[in-house]
DNA sequence: AAGATTACCTTGGTCGGCCAAGTAATGCGC
DNA sequence: GCGCATTACTTGGCCGACCAAGGTAATCTT
């Protein structure tokens, strides 16, 4: 069907046996760089990465329950409850019975957890410009546009097992008063 | 325009509190939902994801010295040292002593190790098609061309650690006979 | 030639992340 | 009311990836 040229555009110095996966190389590297510049600016703060994110999605909606926070961050339940476990021994997070349904466990953002909130917010900002340095605001929406269709691509192909679909959050302001 | 869905053109629902950072956000979930569907190809052939550039690298240059890989991938090298290990348990790659260096090893595929060769090429274009579904080749473009500026970026803010510098790799065909 | 430095790799620890099972509580059908 | 599926979370195991430290061998310095 359509001409399967090795479409090796322009490619620096690819492993080489990548070729047919040039765009896939890419995306790993950029990620496990962004992932180590984050994780610098986040070990300053006393958080791992990954561990932001959801302290975000607590900072914004309160008090949650874990399942809430599962679909929210499309992670393995038991990736959260280990990070739970771990930010809730480091004093971040606090966990209780939700007396409604007492399996479900409500997760909040303690004061200490909330005091990073700007900090988090900070770095992430410093981080942000870092990664986009040199890009101009049409090459950023473009940036945003096209990862925004690979995401939803990826998505798709991943949907088989857990589907992507998410609610649109609304950001209350519980939780930490801000 | 082949509008597939309202699907999230601009943001979808950000965790919100991650204003200040949405590309940095997009950016871990696109590698997240890629890792996890070359994940889900690798495990069918027998590898798990991150040891298939290892191998990448290991079909491109025959033998390679292990401090090589490491500088290759970028990677930490108590990372490459355990990946190998479990390589070497499970039959894919074989290391020796270097007789120039006493202190080095040399690694190289095995028969079994270089078997997985086209079946992790397949995989590699077929998530890469999945990938990039939708996109014309202008936007493929585009979207390497970004990529590459933000990798740059983050390469020169990481290079207080680690330079990234690496010379451009001499494709050469030793190791598996192809 | 002896000592300091550097390079190469390993070990041990920690985290994020997945999967596969397992436990406990809720809800549904009967 | 009783049993069964569903939901919610936990546990254990595994892997990739990092850091920090350590041990050994080559190289550089004096």
């Amino acid at each position: 069907m359509t001409s399967d040229e090795p479409v090796c555009t322009d490619f620096p110095h690819l492993p080489s046996a990548a070729r047919g996966g040039p765009f896939s190389h890419a995306v790993s590297r950029v990620a496990r760089l962004h992932r180590i510049a984050a994780g610098r600016q986040l070990r300053s703060i006393g958080l791992y990465p990954g561990q932001e994110l959801l302290m975000m999605h607590l900072w914004d909606a309160g008090a949650a329950r874990q399942s809430e926070l599962i679909k929210l961050l499309e992670l393995d339940p038991s990736t959260v409850t280990k990070m739970l476990q771990r930010l809730e021994q480091a004093g971040y997070v606090r966990r209780s019975p939700d007396p409604k349904d007492r399996r479900a466990a409500l997760v909040e953002a303690t004061d200490d957890g909330c005091v990073l909130h700007e900090r988090v917010q900070q770095a992430w900002t410093d981080l942000e410009e870092q990664t986009l340095a040199g890009l101009d605001a049409a090459e950023r929406a473009e940036l945003a546009r096209l990862l925004g269709k690979v995401e939803a691509n990826l998505c798709r192909s991943a949907g088989a097992a857990a589907d992507c679909e998410a609610e649109p959050s609304c950001p209350s302001e519980a939780g930490c008063g801000e």
